[in-house]
DNA sequence: CTGAAAGCGCTTACAG
DNA sequence: CTGAAAGCGCTTACAG
């Protein structure tokens, strides 16, 4: 049954206290006597008094809710992070906002015009990149952003990412050492600076040695994409000893097509290393090499920021660089041994 | 930089026309001239003006926000369904809240009781099961409620599911007729009703032609759970030859004990089948037999069901009973033809 | 520590 | 179709 609304003011009223006083409790930014607190307290409940946290948000041009701006949640480290966020963000009294957007320009700039009429306090852009016409967007009336997981030509937007260049060469110094001759790298997107960086540090690291990559073939972050390129790159004469794949997700989809179309042997006759550590990497099915970066940690740096931002406090860091430690399973093994055996 | 707030009154100004008209025109309830509307859409723009959604919502005791409790986003069924959700709500003019509340009774309670501060204008649990005061406190206000993949004792609480219990005795009448003797069910979790459907309408289905399962444990939906469930049952004398599993989800720790652990080959030694078929299941690598449920039309049906009640329709069905269709794939063999050879 | 008063930026009858 | 006026349920200086 829906009956009349309750309001502070009827709160007030039998309590025997102005309503400003019902609103100073509830809004638990004041010091009243704890008697009458409990007495409040208990009238509120027996009328079944909810605070209406909206009209606070009017007032203050601030609701608790912050925007978190996904693109797919396909890949389960999103997933994991997703879920992350939601915890961590109530624990500092905010909500999460879910909204899903393509990474076309067009399509972000509306969610986040959308949103933005909640007026939210902040927006945290998960794998996205922001356009200038939305920084400028959401710079007007203050609404702090950061970026996870991804970073972008404007330097200038706090960001948190994985140490990705570092991983990348650290992965192609791996593969050198144990013996690898012909290596691939399937990016992630090279239009995205994270799978930028994976790249360009892998590339850099087989460079140490003097190697170059038998092929560094982009797949957008889709597993039907990497697929269809995995089948390409070993079609080729000099079919790869070893790959490193932009993220687990789309490593999963390569070593799919390796074992069960080209009936290849995982590490035998190729080695795989990802990059995630998602919880999946971790099965006995896929056993997977792979960088970690710990969703967790990420998400946590995410908030910390943004919070930080919201309060107007002092920014010491603009950009949160996670190590990738390196995670060696069993798709990775060390060739140098049959080396000679090469030729047999 | 932070501009003092642009608001309808000064867009009216700018225009030439009342505050209340241009609310008009961005609450878009009302036929105004197309050319003043052009003007005044322009001098929004200039000025930069954002229409305050929150007041109208502070108004009208509704928001435009619909509250999603989920319990988890490790299994990628409710990762699918959570994305699907999102644009789902967008489309209809909603955003989705995502909040995350353990299946614990006073977590979700309180997890409700926070998010209606913000006037949502409908909820939706997904996987979880509404207590009755929180059914009370969602009632009294009037904020609709639907329940996504669980069901509960009170019939009355709109839900949409799939046909668990058909599905389960559907699998239960393969298994027979391709010859299995000594099946198992490692059930989702037999406190939800969408577990204990799935397992009542297997063992239904068992009882069919007259047979028994070897083994009916719960695992409450989890993984580790579910490979304890499985050395324990496979450590028994009549180890099973089929095992129906609960959920996806669970099915593949399952697998991953079978063939990891206990190095029996699926399906030769023994037969899986899972429910959900989330995408994973079509992987080469499980390539699993399993029971469709359509997180697609789950949620479409969902948001309709709560679309219906925001909006104080008439509902004809109370619950959607959405029908799951046998996918069978390469974790499921006939045993009819080979029944002579167990002896030898 | 608490109250009276004004106001946040819209919406909504009520007139014209 | 449009305007003047009141009001949604709180917060916030300002007094006491």
């Amino acid at each position: 049954m829906t009956c009349g609304k309750v309001t502070s003011v009827d709160v007030a009223r039998a309590t025997g206290v102005s309503q400003p006083t019902v609103g100073r409790v509830f809004a638990s930014d004041a010091r009243v006597s704890p008697a009458m607190r409990a007495r409040m307290m208990e009238a509120a409940t027996a009328l079944g008094y909810r605070h209406n946290t909206l009209v606070r948000a009017m007032i203050t041009g601030r609701s608790n809710i912050i925007g978190l701006v996904v693109a797919y949640l396909e890949n389960p480290f999103y997933a994991e992070a997703i879920e992350r966020f939601s915890t961590c963000l109530k624990a500092r009294g905010y909500h999460a906002l879910l909204v899903t957007a393509s990474n076309d320009e067009n399509n972000v700039d509306s969610v986040v015009k959308d949103i933005m009429g909640l007026q939210v306090a902040g927006m945290i852009l998960a794998s996205i990149s922001a356009t200038l016409s939305l920084t400028r967007e959401l710079d007007r009336p203050g609404i702090p952003l950061v970026l996870f997981n991804r970073g972008q030509e404007d330097a200038m937007i706090p960001k948190v990412t994985a140490a990705n260049f570092e991983g990348g060469r650290k992965t192609a110094h791996l593969l050198v050492r144990r013996g690898h001759k012909r290596i691939a790298h399937v990016s992630g997107w090279q239009g995205s600076l994270t799978g930028l960086d994976r790249m360009n540090g892998f590339l850099a690291g087989l460079a140490d040695p003097g190697q170059t990559p038998v092929a560094c073939i982009d797949s957008h972050y889709d597993r039907d994409h990497a697929k269809v390129v995995t089948r390409q790159v070993f079609a080729t004469p000099d079919c790869p000893d070893a790959v490193f794949v932009g993220n687990d997700h789309m490593a999963f989809a390569v070593m799919e097509v390796l074992r069960h179309e080209l009936a290849l042997d995982i590490p035998g006759d190729v080695s795989i290393i990802g990059y995630d550590d998602v919880k999946m990497a971790a099965w006995q099915d896929f056993n997977m090499t792979t960088l970690c970066q710990p969703a967790n940690r990420m998400v946590d740096a995410t908030v910390d920021m943004l919070m930080q931002m919201i309060s107007g406090a002092a920014m010491p860091v603009r950009h949160v660089k996670i190590t990738s430690e390196l995670i060696e399973r069993g798709t990775t093994r060390d060739r140098t041994k049959d080396s000679q055996n090469d030729q047999t």
